[in-house]
DNA sequence: TGTAATCATTACAACAGCATAACTAAATGT
DNA sequence: ACATTTAGTTATGCTGTTGTAATGATTACA
């Protein structure tokens, strides 16, 4: 599978590599060490970052608890006990399923998505050292990472 | 400070900030959603990742139990446990500070750093769509990171 | 020399994360 | 109609994380 002419037809030299691994691990530096805004979420909104994970999932429009469960890979004991904390929030709701009866659907309240759109900014804004790059590396890396994420 | 002729004598325009913007959060769901390996580590190594990040701190070279605890920003105590815990699994050693007879400095056994080798050979390995980006675009992301960790 | 500060540890205590098993209600398929 | 499957919940418990207070040993400073 790492043999010359593999599936992709395609060979990856030893200094592509080295690059690739030396970008990754940059990155991982980037972002969990250097930028890590989880706890900064966190207190803004003063509840665990779990539950902010699930606010996000939650926010592009109701789903069922099975399909949060999936998305958030946890149980569905423990997507229960989260959706009930961020309805004792008051930042979700639980609505019946249009066409299932033992269906719920979680769509977020106004405050829900007020508290969603204020994490997302927080996560989202690029940190100053990298709106302090020139212009080309910007849209490089734009260009760059939107062919990643496919 | 936002305003034109600012600080650093250089405007940033909407489309650029825009830019930074998506790759920011591009990012995110690469190294957070898409590719967060921290379960992958923690199973393989059969500790868990607070573990791991002890590990990984101390490889470089030993410190005192107060350098440590800075460093993952947790308490002393937290950290005597964490310690505790490496040590019982032979990944570390406590031996005495050289001229301060009240610390200690933690450094790893040799199965420690195996064990951190593992580590960091997981978390540092590009995923496989990196891998397949073409040359130009790996070393462009290689180049942009490398000034941001400047 | 004695007092305060520092390093590490111990002993608790509280909470977050996450899993398993048992249960109810509703849907599905025979 | 009955058995099986599926959605969600409840009860329970274990592990890991993280804080506070108290203790012992050592160092630094007045």
């Amino acid at each position: 599978m790492e043999r010359p002419g593999d599936d992709t037809g395609r060979q990856v030299d030893d200094a592509t590599v080295r690059a690739a691994t030396r970008a990754w691990q940059g990155l991982n530096t980037l972002l969990m060490d250097r930028h890590n805004r989880r706890k900064e979420v966190a207190e803004a909104l003063g509840m665990s970052f779990s539950r902010i994970r699930a606010l996000r999932r939650i926010a592009p429009g109701p789903l069922t608890l099975r399909e949060l469960a999936q998305r958030m890979s946890t149980d569905p004991p423990y997507t229960t006990v989260i959706v009930d904390d961020l309805v004792r929030r008051g930042f979700a709701e639980r609505v019946p399923h249009p066409v299932d009866r033992r269906a719920k659907l979680v769509r977020l309240t106004a405050e829900g998505e007020a508290a969603a759109a204020r994490a997302a900014a927080i996560l989202s804004a690029p940190p100053e050292d990298l709106l302090a790059l020139d212009r080309e590396d910007i849209e490089a890396l734009d260009r760059v990472v939107s062919k990643l994420l496919g």
